[in-house]
DNA sequence: AATTCAATGTTGCGCACGCAACATTATAAA
DNA sequence: TTTATAATGTTGCGTGCGCAACATTGAATT
C-alpha cells in the first residue's frame, strides 16, 4: 500500500507514512478491485467500513421510488466515501456505490477507533480530527444545496447560487464547475429551462454567460 | 455551571460531571444571557465557538435575497449550534442565530481542542468523538432532506418522505413530527398545494391522514 | 476543411403548482 | 355552550416550468 499517497489525503492529512503503515493494521485495512459497473455498497445496507478510492473513481447514486437513477456525486482519487455511515453505525444507507471504472478500494474499519478506549495508537486522534473536518466540510457543502434550492423560482434559485460563486471567488466574473445538465441537475430543475431562463436574464442585463463562464452584471438587488 | 446537566448532553455524553467541570476550564466556556429576538450570531460572521444552549431556545433563521425569513431549525435546552462552522474554521455563517425567547447559552472554544497537539486533558479525545457523531447526524438530517425534495412533483416529494417515515418507523402507520406548515416548508412547496395533494392521494386510496397521523394503504409506487 | 457527436440554445404545448381567497374543522379560552 | 384563533381543507385563476422536439454551436477526430 503506498503509504506516501495516503499521506496527503484528507483523511491521513498531517500523519507520515510511516505512521499510516503502522495504522492501517489497527484500521483492519483490505483492498478490493472492482470492475466497472460493479456495486461496492447497495442502497439500504448498513456499513462498518469507510473507503478511500486508491485508483479509478466511484460514483454515488440513487434510484428513485420509480427507478430513476440519478448520480448524486463521483468519487476520486485519494477521496474518501461512505464516511457519514461508518461514523453514525447501524444507518441504511441513502445511495449505492458503483464503481463507475476499473477501480480498487481500501476499506478501513474506523468505527473501531471511535470506541471509547482503543486510543491505543496515538494517531487515532489525528484521524478522527480528519475525519471531524471531513465531515463538517459536508456539511456545508449539503446545507449551500439545500440553500440553493429552496427558492420556488428557477431565477431565484440561479441567483442563490451565482451570487453565492461570486462571493467565493471575490470577484463578479467566474468559472462553475458544472456544465448545464449537471447545474440542472445540481437545483433540481429541468436543464432547457435553465438554458432558457439564463437567456432571459442574459437579455435583462442581468448577467452575461457563455458556457460555464459567468460574469454578473449588476448587484442582483 | 450545571456538569450534571451537560453531562447528559450530546456534547459531552461518557464524559462524567467531574470530567465536564474541568474541561471547561480548557473549553474557554462562558456563558451568555440573550433576551428573546436578540441576535447571537449573524449570517456572514466567522465564528469559533459552538454554542450549547443552557435555557430558553435559539431559532436558526436564513434571510434570502428578497429579505424573506424562513426558520431553518430550533436548537432548544442541551442541545448545540454552530457547530458545522467552529469546525470548518473562516468558513462564513450561512444563517443566523436568535434568541427566540429569553435564553442562556454557554460558548466554548472547541477550534482550540482540534489542534494537533492539545490532547493535554484526555478527554478531550472523547468530546471530539462527541462533536464527529453530531457532524455525521446531521449530514445524515440534511441528505435526507434532499432526497426528499430532489423529486419534482408534489406527489413524488411526498411518496419519499412518507415512506422514508414508514421505513424508519417500521410500521404503515405513523405520526409525523411537522404540521402542514411545517412540512410545506420542509419539502419547499405550497401549504394549500400540498393540503391539496393529501387529499387527492387519500382518495385515491394511497393513503389515509388525519392532521399528522399517516397511514400508508397500498405500496405507494 | 469536412465530419461527427456532444453540449447548449430555442420554441411551443400542457399541466402542475404557486397564490390568493374563502370554507371548514380543531383547540383552547371564556 | 359560545367565542375566538389557529390549523387545515377547498376552489379557481394564471403562469412558470417540465417536457419533447428541433436548431445551433462547439469540440474533437480524420
Amino acid at each position: 500500500m503506498d503509504a506516501l499517497f495516503l499521506s496527503n489525503t484528507s483523511l491521513f492529512r498531517g500523519i507520515t507514512p510511516e505512521e499510516v503503515t503502522s495504522m492501517l493494521g489497527c484500521l483492519l485495512a483490505e483492498e478490493k478491485c472492482y470492475q466497472k459497473d460493479e456495486v461496492i455498497y447497495r442502497a439500504g445496507d448498513t456499513v462498518p467500513k469507510i473507503g478511500i478510492v486508491i485508483t479509478g473513481s466511484v460514483s454515488i447514486e440513487h434510484d428513485d421510488l420509480w427507478g430513476n437513477k440519478s448520480v448524486l456525486d463521483k468519487i476520486g482519487h485519494g477521496q474518501v466515501f461512505a464516511e457519514t455511515y461508518a461514523c453514525a453505525p447501524g444507518e441504511p444507507l441513502m445511495v449505492s456505490a458503483v464503481a463507475a471504472e476499473s477501480t480498487v478500494v481500501l476499506f478501513l474499519n474506523v468505527a473501531k477507533t471511535l470506541q471509547p478506549c482503543s486510543s491505543a495508537c496515538g494517531h487515532h486522534g489525528k484521524l478522527i480530527r480528519n475525519l471531524l473536518t471531513i465531515s463538517a466540510q459536508k456539511n456545508l457543502t449539503l446545507s449551500r444545496r439545500i440553500f440553493h434550492t429552496s427558492a420556488k423560482s428557477i431565477r431565484g434559485r440561479l441567483l442563490s447560487y451565482l451570487s453565492f460563486q461570486a462571493t467565493r471567488e471575490g470577484r463578479r466574473e467566474f468559472d462553475i464547475p458544472f456544465n448545464r445538465q449537471q447545474l440542472a441537475d445540481y437545483l433540481s430543475v429541468d436543464r432547457s429551462a435553465l438554458s432558457n431562463e439564463l437567456g432571459k436574464m442574459q437579455r435583462e442585463g442581468l448577467i452575461t454567460v457563455h458556457r460555464n463562464h459567468f460574469c454578473i452584471k449588476s448587484d442582483l438587488e
